[in-house]
DNA sequence: CCAAAACTTGACTAAGTGGTCAAAATTGAA
DNA sequence: TTCAATTTTGACCACTTAGTCAAGTTTTGG
């Protein structure tokens, strides 16, 4: 579950209801912190306020700056894995596509925050998921590479790099969570209007599905 | 050419050998360094050190942090624009949106770092260039998807929502500038081999041209 | 060659920053 | 109720950071 391996098998720790509800308040706090500010550029300090705490009780949750960090950036990939685990070899190969990518797309709009803190963490040079992305998700991403080979074998999709489409995939999907403000600021309003995350899905999925050029 | 209108005509500064080396020093350690540290995490004394020189004489170049930062930024999205207002409406679009995406995967490659300090700005909520988006931006952005409208509308592309695909563009391109360490880390090694650059380019263009679905 | 302008530097300041510590306030089980 | 364990706090420390300043050094035009 976690992206390193704990230090020391911990003793079963049971959670008070304090305990539980200020570090879900901290970690929701972290995420928006962090994922405006980046690593660096977030404070403890602004961290508790927004939590609605004192620094030096946060820090009695969380023994440093880089250990919400970790819980965060944990909780944020694992969320982010389950949907890709979950594409199913058996199913039908543009269903299967198009649930993913809608997947996606929800949760770019759910949750912002979570995307950008992943994106920057891996514009940083990823230290800290860096093993992760290299041993996990590498062998995750291998696994489907090798379940989108067999469908377009099987001539039910295009022959297109499966790794390639995989990360054709996650930019689209994620462009719309990294770069929201750019997307607002060119779409204007329009984009807070309740169908809008449906036509995004619409026409991304047209686009990938369809592809640009005319068919016959 | 600036971003905001310069706050007074300055007088026309001719500059000196040394002021041109040394802002141009400057700049280039900026870029590389608020790219990866983003704003907040940058420090004056490092981008200094990176270009060679005490903090003291950057400060005599650039009056503050955030000159420097504004400076780098315009640059980067001056030489981002280009290419986009150079889609030409009476080429033929498959080959203009080709040519296009081409060109802006070889940016990626050749300078991620100006790719990764945008979509940081972005993320952080565009603090310095929104106003950029909402004006110019979005100016030649709704140009550009007329000219896709019309190449719809005479048949020469599939129907597709013209500002979904720029965006799909936008997002793909940018993507293996962005996250190239995950690349990296799933793809291993090949990522340096020569050819690479080119089966990106070929294998985004597939997609988005074709799409995945069979062509019958 | 020389003085003025351009350039460079080290010492310094004021405002954060992550984190410690001991003491106080609160909670909860017996 | 009681008292030990849990939770919360303010004072504090060592360190980093953006930016200033005055004093130097180098460059350049006459």
């Amino acid at each position: 579950m976690a992206l390193t391996r704990a230090k020391k098998a911990e003793a079963p720790k049971k959670r008070s209801r304090i305990q539980t509800e200020n570090r879900a308040a901290i970690a929701l706090a972290a995420l928006d912190v962090f994922s405006t500010d980046g690593y660096r550029g977030a404070t403890i300090d602004r961290i508790a306020e927004r939590a609605g705490m004192s620094k030096t009780n946060l820090l009695y949750y969380y023994p440093s700056k880089e250990d919400i960090y970790r819980q965060v950036i944990e909780q944020t990939v694992e969320a982010w894995l389950e949907p890709f685990a979950a594409i199913d070899p058996d199913g039908d190969p543009i269903e299967e596509l198009r649930r993913y990518i809608t997947i996606k797309l929800t949760m770019s709009d759910a949750s912002p925050e979570a995307s950008r803190l992943f994106a920057n963490e891996v514009q940083r040079g990823a230290p800290l998921v860096l093993e992760f992305l290299q041993t996990r998700l590498k062998a995750l991403v291998d696994e489907k590479a090798g379940v989108i080979r067999r469908w377009i074998d099987a001539g039910k999709i295009a022959p297109v790099d499966p790794y390639h489409l995989i990360f054709t995939i996650w930019a689209t999907t994620q462009h719309y969570a990294d770069f929201d403000v750019q997307v607002n600021a060119i779409l204007g309003k329009q984009t807070k209007r309740p169908g809008f995350n449906d036509q995004v899905a619409h026409a991304v999925l047209s686009i990938l599905l369809n592809g640009i050029k005319p068919r016959a």
